[in-house]
DNA sequence: TTTAGCACTCAATATTCTCGACTGCTAACA
DNA sequence: TGTTAGCAGTCGAGAATATTGAGTGCTAAA
């Protein structure tokens, strides 16, 4: 269908589109990529790609721009991601290495390095807590009448909440408490942390409920806390050109805003992969100006957070999944939060 | 010097203007406020107020706009700050009540409630760390190769860091070192934790440097840790008429990107007082265009962290100070934290 | 001190014009 | 059959101009 030729100008456009964000014409791309052949067999190849679907035009006489189906092919067929250079890889080393006291902030600092280098703005979410193994509970008693509960997980997440009782106390009970929550739960998805729990804690110590009710329903809460969303570098976007329209750096701001979005951008797509979401391939309509790349920190089938950059359809993909796939082998490479034991 | 009638004449062409965003004319100020002048004596009046620099106009033959004096003037002296109605009383009660387990939260639920009020952004810190007393400290072994270390202050608040090792932690470690802490540190100000308290350590304690040092830089990066700051609302500044003006959106967005800027903006002024900076009475050039207005929850003289809202300079100062009073009455007599004991 | 009245100012908007960067198409050419 | 020169036609962008009307300041009279 497409023969050597408009493969190669559709990719110029495309290039060339994302670093000018202006409509190219036929002109350019002689002048700058194909000076072999005249400007009229560009028009007649741009042609047929615009029929093709892979190209558009603002108006009647203008240049080409790519269309969604543009951008998919040239992510899909039309670029190598070898687009890192040696100073790149090397600061990103440096910022990865030993640093991170843990996951969190080790995603934390993945994040703030990828806006760093591909000057676009990035968000991260840490791991999910839902699915992970209890590796082990604690209860911590803190003055007389607080506690602190922690719970680990098989993949080195540690979560932990503050439970203020109205009355006292003791060391024995709060021993108690770790014997049987952690004979109850030690090795179960922490899911199981759950109303029948309460029940068999209730039957098990005969401790007041104004000491049990606390206990169970801050660790409630601790794992279906909503996680929390790091940005980096909102304000690298407003540079951009389109960030000109004001219709599309409200949308911006909203999409930013808006954490049940955000979560949802992030959470779907599967361990290692890359994800591009293109335009509208999302169907949040506030995104359909805007190109999401995200792709998960793991480790075996172990989510342990989700890193992304939003930017504008006009993104330099092949520097951004360059980036990113580096970073996602060296985060990988260098994990320490499970090779400890 | 401003007569009565000047004096209210000021005031609703500030009202106005925080009502429209448009220049104020003699003629609406006589439809709206003064139906028993002419808009003649109106303008008489508006004249002698710019004369005194309460006023601008944005051109010869425009409407007056008030000047950062006529709002300073406005705020200090012409507004009463009982603009808040029974259902928000009703609606903050409700929101502060019972259901934060930390400060940290509790701060949050404010910041949360006081943007769904006013309608404006608002932000906010937790409280400063330094100058807190230690009330315990607390190490966890979590495993055997993972510490949790954990400082309670006189204030309630509660820190903890995760430590890792390349040697196993035993149980008498951790109650040792629990001790010497404790010993140590118990009634002191936080930043006790420095290289004196390093070298004592290593003195009383035999362990090796490869236990010691990670606890030491640890518990240091804790109590230097940046404040994490918490962000409201920033879409709904983007629905104001100013920000049709990209330059204006551009450095909004700028400001809330900036952490130091944030932070020296929040942790500047006094307890309990509220503060407010209209323009450029804050020295910061991206501010010039905005105000802002903060105040501390705290406990006596213990900083429990600060709230604050920014906005355009025509903000509704009325509403959200009236607002903010209550809020902060409101956190001081509920504050669950420093009662318990 | 207040007010009616009028001349004047100036931003905002609409209107028209011009320019030139493009394309598509045709016809000739390799 | 694919390529190209050449030209007519399209249309956005920007400059130049005109129009409107919401304001003011000032003067002179009440």
């Amino acid at each position: 269908m497409l023969d050597e030729r408009k493969r190669n100008i559709l990719k110029e456009i495309v290039d060339e589109y994302i670093a000018t964000a202006e409509p190219v014409s036929s002109a350019v791309i002689v002048e700058k990529y194909e000076s072999n052949i005249s400007s009229a067999t560009v028009r007649n190849d741009m042609a047929e790609l615009e029929k093709l679907g892979y190209l558009e035009k603002t108006h009647a006489s203008s240049g080409r721009v790519p269309s969604a189906k543009g951008y998919r092919m040239y992510v899909d067929e039309l670029l190598k991601y070898d687009n890192i250079s040696l100073e790149e890889i090397k600061y990103i080393q440096e910022k990865l290495e030993n640093k991170a006291d843990s996951i969190e902030e080790l995603t934390k600092i993945a994040t703030t390095t990828l806006s760093e280098i591909t000057h676009y703005t990035t968000v991260s979410v840490g791991p999910k807590t839902s699915g992970q193994i209890i590796e082990e509970i604690k209860f911590v008693l803190l003055g007389n009448r607080m506690l602190m509960g922690i719970i680990v997980t098989d993949t080195g997440l540690v979560k932990e909440t503050i439970i203020k009782f109205d009355e006292d106390i003791t060391a024995e009970q709060v021993d108690t408490l770790n014997y049987y929550f952690n004979n109850k739960l030690q090795g179960e998805p922490i899911e199981k942390i759950d109303a029948s729990l309460e029940e068999y804690i209730f039957r098990e110590l005969k401790y007041s409920v104004k000491i049990i009710r606390p206990i169970i329903e801050q660790m409630k809460k601790l794992i279906q806390e909503e996680e929390n969303i790091y940005l980096e570098g909102a304000n690298k976007s407003f540079e951009l050109p389109e960030f000109k329209s004001l219709e599309l750096a409200k949308n911006f701001v909203n999409i930013l805003d808006t954490k049940e979005l955000m979560l949802d951008i992030l959470n779907t797509g599967f361990a290692e992969d890359i994800q591009i979401y293109i335009g509208d391939e999302n169907d949040n309509k506030d995104l359909k100006d805007f190109s999401v790349v995200t792709f998960k920190h793991s480790v075996g089938d172990k989510d342990l957070g989700t890193i992304g950059i939003i930017g504008p359809k006009r993104m330099n993909y092949s520097k951004v999944i360059s980036v990113m796939k580096y970073i996602s082998k060296k985060l990988n490479e260098n994990d320490n939060f499970n090779k400890k034991d």
